[in-house]
DNA sequence: GATTAGCACTCTATTGAAGAGAGTGCTAAT
DNA sequence: ATTAGCACTCTCTTCAATAGAGTGCTAATC
């Protein structure tokens, strides 16, 4: 049997339904649908010759038709169009992968990794915003004679690289010299006292002496003002699929929907989070979507600054000596990891 | 009424039961299992009054009983014995959590999350072994009077900062002259090159004069051995549930075993990904877990080694159109991404 | 000769009724 | 106060009946 374009216009108009529906597709939804101006019998003797083929199957003989493995296979050498990235997402993309984790970032990664294989539920952490975030110290390490990576180091222990190029070569002793200088002019400073002293004719005068000024001041305001809106991490939902209570599938994707609706949960867990390991069971958490769950959080520190919260989501009936153990672990964990991180 | 002893025994019993089964528990089931000296009459006759007090819940009449959120509470203020980790445990978890990330590794995780937020479907991805790495630089950066910061480059993009403790104090000269040395008698090592230099008399003369030396080596093999093991990360493993084909729970948990079992994956992926965008259809993969599945595969370089495979993950009927388009798109900005960090 | 209308046929999914099973609550005996 | 015994309730499974969707075939039409 040959295969004529009117035999390849009904396998594509398959296979575009299918990719999008799921559903078997039979002869009169086809010519409904999509206007090929021949009729439903016509569409089901081509179907009929196309199953003959092998390009099309039928899961049982009253459903309509679905793509063979051998039809996408065709559709993907021959028919379909690549769909090229539109102008935005491709920038978003760029800028989404250039922007570094920092240490803290890494750190908080790590963690909700580990709470969700240590527990087997699904694990959240989130670093507090901190309005007073201040610039400890800044380094830089020559790469080779024309760039450099730029080592800023906040009080909460942020630490953010990014590598610099530069048009002048740089030598290590003009690399020391502007170390000494920014170290000087800015440690300790606020993103407010930042702003105001990059207007200051001090500050004019260096920057005329080292270019390399005007690029890095935005880097470190970005360091410091980075971490002032809640970033939610989670790990582990699918943890959720080994309670029988969520083998409703629907009822999982309540649960999945909610903690990717990252406000909300932020929300939800710097109302409850406190002082050492809480637990929050069900009604507790006044939130209808989780009523059936329950909440443990804690907290970790710098000094006496409360600056990231973890918890650890799962059923009500959650294994609570065990949860409620490792969550203090690591929350001492944590909070060690990070005073030593900036050397205290 | 009061609660006495035997109460809260039978109430830590439903617990217990219900935490680990997530079944209503029924009278003679308790009367069985836990050794109370009393017949399931009795039992039935106080959890009645359990009921009563508001710390069981009965499905429906004739369904055994679950605790409530009331029980819940009362278990983790007052019953519960909190379960101290293990040694084992504790030293497992500060272990990885000290573990740094590289850079490499950074940009993976970022590039999976970017595919599957961007697909919606799983994605994949994972660095080749590399048996021939080599050291590239390295550098120190001071963070106080005895702590610094050693920045280890390779010539495959791994950038790792790992913070190291000197009992002396250490000196921006001191530091000069350890990063000359050290950058002198390593760079472009391999590991062997590296552990028979380090046997060399020449090397121990150095070490004398820098102690530092002696912490050094083992974070430099590390660095280069670390990508010897393939590490595969995924992302959005979640997005599983949006497909029909899986509302199945026991197909989907087929699928997340398979996309946990790392090995396995990273045989599958290593086996079918070669140059360019790479579609593979349900058999064509070969694989009785997955053979409902298709996957997408591109590869990303340096010069020209192939570092790194990156995937997705779907069901047959994926959207080819879209995904082979992002894929391209994506393990060239990868591949750019660690050229410009190598700074070529 | 290709296309289409019409109709019998097939298979699935849904609905409702019946029966088995698990567990309770109550009563009476110990 | 505890326990044995039994009627009762509710769910879950099974099975048959029915509606619905889609096909394949035949005969009529362009």
């Amino acid at each position: 049997m040959k295969m004529d374009d009117r035999k390849l216009k009904i396998l594509q108009a398959v296979i575009a339904d299918y990719i999008t529906t799921a559903q078997p597709i039979g002869s009169r939804t086809i010519a409904k649908k999509y206007e090929l101006g021949i009729s439903s019998a016509t569409i089901r003797n081509e179907m009929s010759d196309l199953e003959e083929m092998g390009f099309l199957e039928q899961p049982h003989t009253s459903a309509g038709r679905i793509p063979s493995e051998r039809a996408y296979r065709l559709y993907v050498d021959r028919l379909m169009k690549i769909k090229k990235l539109t102008e935005e997402e491709q920038t978003a993309i760029m800028a989404e992968l250039g922007n570094r984790a920092d240490e803290i970032e890494n750190i908080i990664r790590k963690t909700v990794k580990i709470l969700s294989h240590l527990t087997r539920y699904t694990s959240l952490a989130m670093s507090s915003q901190l309005d007073d975030c201040r610039l400890r110290h800044i380094h830089f390490v020559p790469i080779d004679s024309n760039s450099l990576v730029a080592v800023i180091v906040t009080d909460s222990g942020i630490v953010k690289n990014t590598i610099i190029k530069t048009a002048d070569t740089v030598t290590p002793d003009y690399l020391e010299s502007l170390t000494k200088v920014v170290n000087e002019i800015f440690q300790g400073a606020t993103v407010e006292e930042l702003n105001s002293s990059v207007a200051s004719e001090d500050f004019r005068r260096y920057a005329y002496r080292y270019r390399l000024l005007d690029n890095l001041i935005p880097l470190i305001v970005d360091s410091l003002e980075e971490k002032k809106c809640d970033e939610v991490y989670a790990d582990g939902m699918r943890n959720i699929f080994n309670f029988p209570e969520y083998s409703d599938v629907s009822r999982a994707r309540n649960l999945l929907a909610l903690i990717e609706d990252k406000e909300q949960l932020a929300g939800l867990i710097n109302r409850i989070a406190g002082k050492g390991v809480k637990v929050s069971i069900g009604s507790e958490l006044d939130n209808e979507n989780i009523r059936d769950c329950s909440l443990v959080t804690a907290t970790y520190r710098v000094g006496d600054k409360e600056i990231g919260k973890i918890g650890i989501i799962g059923p009500t009936r959650m294994e609570y000596a065990r949860v409620v153990a490792i969550m203090g672990f690591m929350a001492d964990q944590i909070t060690c990891l990070i005073k030593k991180q900036l050397g205290e």
